[in-house]
DNA sequence: TTTGTATCCAAAACCGGTTTTGTTTTTTCT
DNA sequence: AGAAAAAACAAAACCGGTTTTGGATACAAA
């Protein structure tokens, strides 16, 4: 009981204000809330009394009467492996700070698929415990933009789907990424590139596999050079496994390119494993620039993706759709930055020579 | 202006709810509030018709005459690596679900200190958007701790400080975590064990010198010969530069027990710098039990706290807390589990040995 | 001079509940 | 049977704001 007192001490309500000022509630409602029907002089003397007496008005009782309560939530999805949500935390750190410096704050909660985090999405509207959503990891066909784009509710999506039309997004080039990386390989002489896809219901993963064989294509490689696998999860030992049959081919590439660091992580143990060495005799590339890729050996050459800015991008997004602005207006395309590092370079053998090392060293 | 009529659209208020029972607002109120002065025939029929209309109070509302709000809040401190994280995201997908469970919700907040932090709850007090916090990472004398203490506002600290009496705390027991890896050390036949800390201003890095100092006198081994260095910050570089430090001393440790598993991380560097093997010439013991321990080489022998029991439990307490529970009875320590995975075994050599070894290594 | 129109402020209704107080009906006790 | 007590429900106040409606005063136009 104590604790609920203690909460509310000190709280200057508009009642009291008002009547220390000698004026009606309605007349300092509407001096603070910026309306017409209030002298110049009357304002005035409000708003230097508010700032002097540390009057603020009640959210809760506002949002009670507006139908705002100034939060967003966020649902996130677990199962992606604990290793990449350094980025996460990056996100969440850009988001909060974003809507802190608009008075605004963020509801976090978790769901076990994107189906369950409909349910959330449900409870919370019903609750009304926020004005709208961020949605993270956009699937290629997301079962919440749905249900959100129909409850009429705001949200602004990191990611987009297979059709982003109408609503309001921020998304990362991938495909430009993934042909960078394809042609950075390419002109250093790779003649043999293969992909380690993500699975194909993550809408990323599409793109960057677009972006790869748009690569590979224009850099005038026979899609028989260019093994794609997809790794069914996200995790390093699916990397390791599959870039160990990657360098098992007759064919074997001389570049794996990874749809994720995660991956690309594994790939190195794969390499490593039949003797060989990351950077001179295969070159591995990831994508995501988690901090962990600074500190393997080699240092893994990936492409960046400053959570934090794209955190506060996203949610500056998603006041303004929720002030109104029209969802299709925000639609936000970043280019990934290359992260040059240590794990790419010119082939120093062939395919031909790679397999016969790979096959004397599976064999020991 | 469409998106909050969309919000409210559905929405069943207690008005129309109670006219269409042809009963009043307070009736029902009462009914569903579970008060004893509604006939058991009145509430049974008040309680199905709820159910079938689906009708819920809207939290709003209630908060706004209860003093309740439902959401409890963590505000995140920066400035902890970024790798450290996954420890974060694991306790807050279990704070989550435990609240869910409980239909509360989280808000979550970053701050840049723990001083900022304590502007962030002075904040979120006033805006009445939660009912207590659950405080992360408590230094040895917190500020955040003194100021909810004084404001009365419920809260629970994940580790204690070092005045841990009358408020709620969860904390692992890290000082006999740190006494059992030099007891492991010890037996396996270890005489020169060397101990890299955190910060002291961090309390668990106390509490696990405190622990390694015990472990060390328990083991008859003189302090000389148990070296403690502190890392300026919980990196990879801090543990590598420190354990190179150690391994050049006239007297090399022939184990060293990282304060946490990033330090640890680092000090494989080291050891390997010199061409020594971890695990048989140096043993390396971590704490965290980071997946991330999983896939470096040897796997990495630490302390696995269990990050999402932990959050699920926290916020348990919490919520007990706001419900009016004694503080001082909410006081949780658990003890952490020893990962045994390859970093440790008996020592393949003497300290002088390793001396020499070291002193050859480094010069070339 | 009267009517009309701004201008400025106040009263009252409202948001959607909870809680206090009040009233009627039923039960219990003598 | 009549008074006191208990039970069951309803009315009204309240939480702390916002917004609608209303009323007084000042000034312009007819």
């Amino acid at each position: 009981m104590d604790d609920q007192v203690a909460l509310k001490k000190g709280k200057l309500t508009l009642k009291e204000f008002s009547e220390t000022l000698g004026l009606s509630k309605s007349t300092v409602s509407r001096a603070l809330g910026g309306y017409s029907d209030v002298s110049a002089k009357t304002r005035a003397k409000i708003e230097t009394a508010a700032r002097d007496l540390g009057y603020a008005p009640d959210p809760l009782a506002r949002g009670l009467k507006r139908g705002r309560v100034e939060s967003v939530g966020i649902v996130i999805v677990r199962g992606t492996p604990a290793l990449y949500d350094p980025f996460l935390s990056e996100f969440l750190d850009g988001v909060s700070r974003s809507l802190n410096a608009r008075n605004r704050d963020l509801l976090v909660s978790t769901a076990g698929s994107t189906q369950e985090a409909v349910d959330v999405y449900r409870r919370l509207i019903e609750a009304r415990k926020v004005d709208g959503f961020i949605l993270s990891r956009t699937e290629t066909h997301d079962p919440r933009i749905e249900f959100l784009r129909e409850a009429g509710v705001p949200f602004v999506a990191h990611g987009r789907t297979d059709a982003p039309d109408d609503y309001a997004w921020f998304d990362i080039d991938n495909e430009a990424a993934f042909f960078e990386a394809v042609k950075l390989a390419a002109q250093q002489g790779h003649r043999n590139i293969a992909h380690i896809a993500a699975p194909p219901h993550m809408n990323f993963a599409r793109l960057r596999l677009k972006g790869f064989l748009r690569g590979i294509t224009a850099a005038g490689i026979a899609s028989a050079a260019a093994p794609v696998h997809t790794a069914p999860s996200l995790d390093i030992e699916s990397g390791e496994e599959i870039a160990r049959r990657l360098l098992q081919l007759p064919d074997p590439p001389t570049t794996i390119v990874c749809a994720v660091d995660l991956l690309a992580v594994g790939a190195y143990t794969a390499v490593k494993s039949f003797g060989l060495s990351v950077g001179r005799d295969v070159t591995i590339i990831g994508y995501d620039g988690l901090p962990f890729g600074g500190y393997i050996e080699p240092q893994l050459t990936t492409f960046d993706q400053s959570g934090g800015d794209h955190g506060a991008q996203v949610a500056d997004m998603l006041l303004d759709v929720i002030e109104g602005a029209d969802p299709a207006t925000r639609q936000v395309m970043k280019q990934a930055k290359l992260l040059k590092r240590a794990s790419d370079g010119p082939p120093a053998l062939t395919s031909r020579d790679l397999a016969r090392l790979v096959a004397g060293n599976a064999a020991s």
